[in-house]
DNA sequence: ATTCGTGGCGTATAATTTACGCAAAAGTAG
DNA sequence: CTACTTTTGCGTAAATTATACGCCACGAAT
């Protein structure tokens, strides 16, 4: 059974961002080896005295100087056997969300990454290895987990316009809502606190109310059954 | 970083069948080494050449000589470290279920299990390794599919009554749901599919008429946007 | 003061879910 | 054959939730 030996395990993260309405997502050119120059999702292989978790959490630190405050396995890659052309490797990917108060990428120089970059998603180029199929898998489920768990806050700062809200959800699900129902529904679960603060102004149009989403308070309901849904027209 | 060598790579699998209104999971005992005796979820380490699913396939056949009609992966377990106290593995679960037909075990010889047996889900009993944990996933995860996904119809014979679906749902979910409704709701979908037969005698109540669930009417429905979701009083 | 652009609330209607009554089709006992 | 039991199968009214919109509020610029 030394066949077993040569199967390596690997992490890979598909960090999401947003910001000006726009969906990001982070992505790293490769330093060394075949891959060289090369953009690829941002992870690297599993030590074997760390959990899968810590190698995730340690790559995006190593890599890009990021700190994720949404993080959940997405899938484990390994029906392709030929994915990494140099071992038979299979791949733990993570799905991640990151705000706007950790957008900032900062670069260490000791780690297999020359260099870290958001790309829009939807102007990501050809990567390395099956990451694109990897990308189009986690944003298939990042539409998906916005609808049936509140997901969407873990993109935007602490606290925020409705409209912010309103229009992540329109960007990513690539869907016109109905501003004064969706508004409706959000508040009547009651998990949103309104803060005393107004946005700044933007030049034009009247100045909304900030909210905040309180966990608590979410964690309360899920507790007595609640299930967050959230369809449109 | 030959340290990544070290990791060994595993499947287990969580496989469910249906009978006489019980869940059952299926286990078999360990043959050789510190587990000898011990029962288990069926796995085994991946080879370098397989896929992941052919890795699962082949140790169902080996182990259990048995084939499942349904199955998906379900979650990596990786991050405690020593949950095989002789090496550090990492293990990835898929979930599977079986039909009726396909529901007889037979056993090989030449494997790690001496013998593999369905246990009801609530006599499980104390397992090696992490194994009643994972077990507890993927009994959470059938139960939250059985809601948004039409997976009953894979625990069930080709044909069946509808008071069958119907017992499924409440014993799997643990939970009274009202006949009419339920009826009502599941064939207003349009992917089941009247039979001529009528359900064998069971010597008192009218026969019911058996159905079939139609997978091409609900692939079209699927293209067509409809999304299953099934939810109780 | 008027206009422009966003924020914010309310109400009527449509659609869906929930609750539940009851007849039909078997088998069985007398 | 009739009464009684058991399970199947259909229908309809009430309650709840989703959808579609109308319109005023507030702040800034002209």
């Amino acid at each position: 059974m030394s066949e077993t030996n040569e199967i390596k395990v690997a992490v890979d993260a598909i960090v999401f961002g947003y910001q000006q309405n726009t969906l990001y997502v982070l992505l790293v050119k490769q330093k060394f080896g075949q891959m060289k120059g090369i953009w690829v999702l941002p992870g690297g292989f599993v030590l074997k005295h760390e959990s899968l978790k810590e190698a995730v959490t340690r790559e995006l630190q190593e890599e890009a100087g990021i700190q994720v405050n949404y993080l959940e396995q997405l899938y484990t890659f390994g029906d392709d056997i030929n994915r990494d052309p140099r071992f038979r490797v299979i791949s733990v990917a993570y799905f991640a969300l990151v705000n706007p108060d950790n957008f900032a990428l900062v670069h260490q120089n000791d780690t297999d990454a020359e260099e870290a970059q958001w790309f829009a998603i939807d102007r990501v180029p050809k990567l390395g290895y099956d990451h694109n199929e990897i990308i189009k898998v986690a944003h298939q489920r990042l539409k998906n987990k916005l609808t049936y768990q509140p997901i969407g806050f873990d993109l935007l700062a602490e606290e925020f316009p409705f409209s912010d809200l309103e229009s992540l959800y329109t960007v990513i699900l690539e869907q016109d809502i109905d501003r004064r129902n969706f508004r409706k529904k959000i508040l009547s679960f009651g998990f949103l606190e309104e803060t005393n603060t107004l946005s700044p102004n933007t030049g034009s149009g009247r100045p909304a109310r900030l909210f905040r989403f309180n966990n608590n308070a979410y964690n309360q309901l899920l507790s007595k059954g609640f299930h967050f849904e959230i369809t449109f027209a």
